[in-house]
DNA sequence: GAGTTTGAAACT
DNA sequence: CAGTTTCAAACTC
């Protein structure tokens, strides 16, 4: 099923380049070309914001954050910059400077032919620079060339500066292939920018995305507008692909351009003088608001699958322009990355439908604002629906209605980008709902009042995300200005507890049976990190950290009288109800066997009180209980960690070897690096642990490794995943050669 | 929308 | 590591 779509667009990605307006575009070279409007929406390709800075990167990480975006101060003087002047900028992974403007900009990767264009509207969204700002869009034109399979990133930002500095014509950042990519991956592209006049800044990004689709900034109205339109060559079966995808679809889940935008705000707002005001109302702010983290991770990621040597090439690489202007300490937006929750989750679906998607701009749902999303299905798993939110889990074990629900409960927090495709409802329903949820609900986020939103009490922050708009915290310092608080205060709290942002829910379709067994049991093979402690609330409300992350108790639950409807601290699987709750609570399938059960009667109103409290079902078997949809209010599920995937990795790492234990930037190391291990070895079935690693959180919980989940997943899915377990990268931790 | 309940997070 | 406090989400009214 999925492969099919899959290849078909691999395969006809080249073609639909010639035929997109982008190819066009480029080979007319004017930059104005009116892309085709996907939507006036903000669509991102996540890769490009892989490279904004966030919070929450790890150091390293961030050191390439700025350096990432490109900023370019559009000249009023001149109206176009299609190829003027170019300026060269090596973006070997130095960081640019930001303070020059750049006219054009671009990447040469080597060998494959791909050609990505980045157009920024000049139509209408895009308005760059400030409301007195030429209304001529500015035009990105990357061309991205990558080898033969491997797939090339190239991320180039681009932020424009002061007005003052004014754009060079054209500015020309070139990459060398050798550093920036890794081994075989050379990436070249080019972008061309034209802007045509004065303006405050307009920031720009790259973005890139795997599928020849582009990415549209949408200007708000006044001031700023990006696109950025890069365009990847895909193949299929590299898993670079897949992140890649992933990562767009974590982009789309989290609310990219919400991200975007809110670091754009904040970026203008911190650092640019007034004309960048930007409003809250306008398009931009509702699309950007948050940022996510660690994008860069990903990009880093990729690099290192390419080359481990390499590091920071495509992705981390940073442009620097000759000579951007160099005030501007930050050329980056602030803010924008991709959640590390996210990460671990990222890899794990990677299948390859994410491209789909990605081409099809209309067929992108972002929901903004979710830091959590819950995987819709486990049958088919889009890639959209594995890298949900940032922090998102997944639960393979939903079906289709699941996702629907889901959907539905997009308003809540998280953003799913749904695949028309894959959405065998109709997915476009899907996604409207989502878009609409998003911009109403979903960004709804935290309310903290006196953890100035620097505590894990704080749901953004500890999703790894700043607070947007929505949020109705108060004297909140987790915004992209507040970002040296913010990577301190989570270091610190890191340092407490390596895993304090690593997602709640891990996913363990653990072959390997674990004493509760619970696995078995357990309908999304996950459970929850480190177990919940309820007392009172049998772990049928949300206030059960287990019972909202979709997932059954286990034995590392502390709970007391766990009625869970995803599966007891026993194991015993509510329908089955055999085993009782190792407090001696009947299982919740007893409960329905006798529907006087007091107990029963709990978890039948929290489902009616709280349509939302249970996101999804999670076992088939309970299914009759308790409907878990997540209501549209709900929020889904924080964090699930898809062990499958790159998650896995993530849990891998940390808790999986002891000698790793390294937090986030283990992950993020990981990225750059992991390609090299993982893919292979994945690919070859190695990879992990999945024979039996187990991993030990420092709970001393043991993590199922990656693959147990996908053997996990219910068969009938499996047939098409071929892609799916090839494109899903391990993270070298899981994988027990390394 | 305000107040209460709950349990995680933080603190001791 | 256990007990207590703080906190904000979840829930109730």
């Amino acid at each position: 099923m999925m492969d099919t779509p899959e290849k078909t667009r691999t395969s006809s990605s080249l073609s639909k380049f010639e035929d997109s307006p982008v190819f066009n575009y480029i080979n007319s070279l004017s930059p104005i070309k009116p892309v085709k409007s996907v939507h006036v929406t903000q669509t991102f390709n996540p890769l490009s914001f892989a490279s904004l800075p966030s919070i929450f990167t790890s150091p390293h990480v961030s050191s390439h954050k700025e350096s990432r975006f490109l900023k370019r101060s559009t000249d009023p003087s001149k109206p176009e910059l299609s190829s003027a002047d170019g300026t060269k900028a090596s973006t070997n992974e130095e960081n640019f400077d930001p303070g020059v403007s750049l006219g054009e900009v671009s990447f040469e990767l080597s060998n494959e032919p791909s050609r990505t264009a980045i157009e920024l509207p000049q139509t209408l969204p895009y308005v760059c620079g400030s409301p007195k700002c030429d209304p001529t869009p500015c035009v990105i034109e990357m061309n991205c060339v990558s080898e033969s399979t491997r797939t090339s990133l190239a991320i180039v930002p681009f932020v424009q500066e002061d007005s003052q500095k004014g754009l060079s014509d054209g500015v020309e950042i070139q990459e060398s292939s050798g550093k920036g990519l890794s081994d075989g991956v050379e990436v070249a592209a080019t972008f061309q920018i034209e802007q045509k006049r004065e303006t405050i800044g307009c920031e720009w990004e790259g973005l890139i995305s795997d599928t020849s689709d582009l990415l549209i900034f949408n200007s708000p109205n006044d001031s700023e507008a990006f696109r950025g339109v890069i365009q990847k060559s895909l193949e299929a079966g590299t898993i670079e692909l897949n992140e890649i995808n992933h990562v767009n679809e974590s982009f789309e889940d989290n609310n990219v351009t919400n991200f975007v935008s809110a670091g754009l705000t904040d970026y203008m707002e911190t650092h640019m003088s007034a004309p960048y005001s930007m409003k809250p109302g306008s398009n931009l702010h509702r699309g950007f608001r948050r940022r996510c983290l660690d994008f860069e991770v990903l990009a880093a990621r990729r690099k290192s699958l390419d080359g481990g040597s390499n590091t920071n090439s495509s992705v981390d690489s940073k442009l620097e322009p000759g000579n951007l202007g160099g005030d501007s300490s930050r050329c980056i937006v602030p803010g924008i990355g991709l959640h590390l929750n996210a990460l671990a989750i990222a890899s794990r679906d990677n299948r390859s439908t994410k491209v789909e998607t990605l081409l099809s701009g209309t067929e992108k749902l972002i929901l903004p604002c979710s830091t959590t999303s819950n995987s819709p299905t486990a049958g088919q798993e889009t890639a959209h629906e594995s890298f949900l939110a940032s922090a998102s889990t997944e639960r393979e074990t939903n079906d289709v209605e699941n996702r629907v629900k889901l959907a539905d409960d997009a308003s809540q927090a998280s953003a799913y980008v749904v695949n028309e495709e894959f959405n065998q409802n109709s997915p476009k329903k899907k996604i409207r709902r989502l878009e609409q949820a998003g911009e109403s609900e979903a960004c709804k986020r935290c309310n903290c009042k006196k953890s100035k939103c620097l505590k894990l009490y704080c749901e953004c922050f500890a999703a790894g995300v700043y607070c947007i708009e929505p949020c109705s915290c108060q004297d909140c310092f987790n915004k992209p200005i507040h970002e040296d608080t913010v990577l301190t205060t989570r270091k610190q709290i890191e340092s407490r507890n390596p895993l304090a942002f690593a997602p709640k829910v891990i996913r363990t379709s653990d072959p390997i049976p674990e004493v509760g067994e619970d696995s078995i049991t357990t309908p999304a093979s996950a459970r929850h990190k480190r177990g919940c402690n309820c007392k009172k609330s049998n772990c049928l409300k949300k206030y059960c950290e287990c019972f909202q992350g979709g997932v059954g108790c286990s034995i590392n639950c502390r709970c007391e009288g766990c009625k869970n409807a995803f599966g007891l601290k026993d194991g015993s699987a509510i329908v089955e109800a055999e085993g009782e709750p190792e407090d001696g609570e009947t299982a919740p399938s007893d409960k329905n066997a006798r529907n006087k059960n007091s107990e029963k009667t709990d978890i039948l109103n929290t489902e009616e009180q709280n349509p939302a409290a249970l996101p999804t079902t999670p076992l088939q078997l309970h299914r009759p209980l308790v409907q878990l949809p997540f209501s549209s209010k709900s929020k889904p599920p924080r964090s699930f960690i898809t062990i499958g995937s790159s998650s896995a990795l993530y849990t891998g790492n940390r808790y999986g070897k002891p000698n790793i234990i390294r937090p986030q930037s283990i992950i993020e190391k990981h990225f750059q690096s992991v390609r090299e291990d993982e893919t292979p070895e994945i690919l070859r079935g190695n990879s992990s642990p999945g024979t039996g690693i187990k991993t030990l959180s420092p709970n001393s919980k043991r993590i199922s490794p990656p693959q147990c989940e996908l053997g996990s997943i219910p068969g009938g899915a499996r047939s098409g995943r071929k892609l799916i377990l090839q494109s899903i990268p391990s993270f070298p931790s899981l994988t027990p050669n390394h």
